[in-house]
DNA sequence: GCCAACGTTGGC
DNA sequence: GCCAACGTTGGC
C-alpha cells in the first residue's frame, strides 16, 4: 500500500516536536486523542512508514515544525484507563479500550517551521484542511501534493528565499 | 484572553 | 431523535 500523509496536532506548551526528539529513540505513542473522526483515523488509517506533519497549535504563529513518520498502526490508548492520566475516561474498559494511538518517530525537524500564513497564501495548498476556518480535527489527511509543496515552502525558507 | 466553530451531552 | 446547553479547540 503506498504510504500516506497526514498532519498531527499539538500545542507545543503541552508537546513539542523538540519533545519528541527529547525521546528515547525520537519516538513517542501518539496518545490522549479524544475525538471520534480522528480516533478512527488512528485505529484504521495511520499505518507504518506514513509521514506526519507534526503541527503546532496555539504557537505565534501556528506552524508545521517538523516531519515524523508512523512506526506502528493503531493500537489502543491505555492513558484512557488511568485515572490520574488527563486523558482518563470512564467509559474506556480494557476489553472495549475505545481510544487508539499510534507511535510515531522524529524525521526532522523543520527549521524554521512553516507558518499557517504562508500556507495559507500559497494557492498550491488550496483545499488543504489546516488552511481551513474552524477546521478542528486534530488528525488530518494531508494529500501527497501539499505534503510535498510543505516540504518545498520549507526547503525555500532554509535557503534563506 | 477572546470568542467563533465545532463536538458532545443529556433532558425531553 | 431533536436540539439547547455546555465544553473544547485553536486562530487571532
Amino acid at each position: 500500500m503506498a504510504r500516506r500523509h497526514w498532519l498531527f496536532k499539538s500545542e507545543p506548551d503541552s508537546y513539542s516536536f523538540d519533545d519528541l526528539l527529547a525521546e528515547p529513540d525520537q519516538a513517542c505513542f501518539w496518545d490522549g486523542v479524544r475525538n471520534y473522526q480522528a480516533r478512527n483515523l488512528l485505529r484504521d488509517e495511520v499505518k507504518p512508514k506514513d509521514r506526519v506533519l507534526f503541527y503546532h497549535s496555539r504557537a505565534k504563529p501556528p506552524h508545521v515544525a517538523g516531519v515524523a513518520e508512523v512506526i506502528e498502526g493503531g493500537t489502543p490508548d491505555w492513558t484512557a484507563l488511568d485515572k490520574k492520566s488527563a486523558y482518563y475516561d470512564d467509559k474506556a474498559t480494557r476489553e472495549a479500550p475505545r481510544w487508539y494511538g499510534v507511535r510515531i518517530r522524529a524525521v526532522r525537524k523543520l527549521e524554521p517551521g512553516v507558518g499557517l500564513p504562508a500556507l495559507k497564501d500559497n494557492p498550491a495548498l488550496e483545499g488543504m484542511r489546516v488552511v481551513q476556518k474552524g477546521q478542528r480535527l486534530s488528525v488530518q489527511p494531508v494529500d501527497k501534493a501539499h505534503y510535498d509543496e510543505v516540504l518545498r515552502m520549507h526547503k525555500r525558507l532554509a535557503a534563506g528565499a
